[in-house]
DNA sequence: CCCCTCTTGTCAGCGTTTTGTCAGCAAGAG
DNA sequence: CTCTTGCTGACAAAACGCTGACAAGAGGGG
């Protein structure tokens, strides 16, 4: 889960980074405007929050922006207490959520999930894929209510297979989408993950197309 | 991945040029705006950096020119820091995006991959050529359903040339987008590629143009 | 505070697949 | 017929991904 936090303040940045990424996201932040549009141009994030008072370019017109070109990432728009006009025009230039300062973190995350599952069709947090049961609120995957038992870093590399079902995913992408941008370029870090996820679930939970990437096996 | 630095900087332009050869594109560099401008329309690369401030025809120009022309190549744009307006006129002339300097060569690269991606997946994931179907996200061409075990260089032919259908393509053209810069100018490798691809897909999938290079075969 | 456990990245070694090279051959052009 | 261009099969090198072992770091319990 790749999130974009654009927000100038930076103990509210930094107070969400930390929830954020301890929930499992993994965190990007900007505190400018126009870079914070930009990025939300060119990168694919699953989720962007995105305070409506910026420099260089208002909250409102990087929504707008966005939207006018098509970027249909949902975006959860952060609006003072009683600045309720703020809050309808958000909405109306295309935002898919709305959070109060002062927020509780909490209420945040939740509101996240909610929208990345809603942004992918998932009508509810847990998906059935094959036998296994993953719950995203929970971090837990099960078979026959059997829990898993798998670590966070596994539990982050299904998730990111199960959300984009139907591709094959390179390891460059996997790096980018389950790592912080300390990746180093020739590790197999994700081989041994996919290996230690495999001996988990069964060995055909992840198709392997070799010089291409991964993908959820047939029938998963 | 062919690229084309548009730079009048000695020394940006090198720093440039290395990393991006590390990181596996094949780059051409270019230091005049006019000239810039003349291999930007004539020559096909995947991606273009374009500097605003160059000699003999300023940036701004050379991609206006190339877009009223019907240029669609993705253009990263250079500009300085603090010239917001550089940007939005970049942006509204045409550029997919843009980079401030000084700036890190790692986003660049970054940037650039998710242009090429952004390129590549807007087109289409999915093309029907004769009875074969090309299908991108799943990095598979198929018959009625039955996958055709590609190797990574064979897709990445069968894919180019699907994309330029109806054009004969050079064997030197073929060498500079489906290899990196280490290409031998005597070297068959493309003839052995082409073999290899009809031996899975039949011999008329690709057809010669003996001295011009190769083309889809009639009805593909 | 120490010790134990769990997690995770790194590494070296291995088997397999992929890919470039080469030499000889076939075929088209003149 | 000759010359040039492209094709083919064999081979070897390189790339790719898997595995088991190891060690550093985080977290928990005594």
């Amino acid at each position: 889960m790749r999130v974009l936090v654009a927000e100038d303040d930076d103990r509210i940045a930094e107070t969400l980074t930390t929830s954020l990424e301890r929930a499992g996201f993994r965190v990007e932040r900007e505190r400018d405007g126009e870079v914070a549009w930009y990025r939300g141009d060119s990168e694919t994030y699953d989720v962007i929050i995105l305070d409506l008072g910026l420099p260089q370019m208002d909250g409102l017109t990087v929504l707008k922006r966005w939207r006018s070109a098509g970027r249909l990432t949902p975006v959860l728009i952060l609006t003072a207490r009683g600045q309720w006009e703020e809050r309808v025009d958000g909405i109306e230039a295309g935002a898919d959520d709305y959070v109060v300062k002062p927020f509780h973190v909490q209420e945040i995350v939740a509101r996240l999930r909610a929208l990345v599952r809603r942004a992918n069709g998932l009508a509810t947090s847990r998906v059935q894929f094959g036998k296994y049961l993953l719950d995203l609120r929970i971090m837990e995957v099960s078979a026959d209510g059997m829990p898993m038992e798998l670590t966070p870093q596994e539990f982050k590399l299904v998730s990111y297979l199960v959300h984009r079902r139907g591709q094959v995913i390179s390891q460059l992408e996997i790096t980018e989408h389950i790592y912080n941008q300390d990746y180093e370029r020739d590790s197999n870090a994700v081989e041994v993950l996919v290996a230690r996820v495999r001996k988990r679930l069964g060995a055909d939970v992840i198709k392997t197309r070799r010089g291409f990437g991964y993908a959820l096996g047939d029938g998963y």
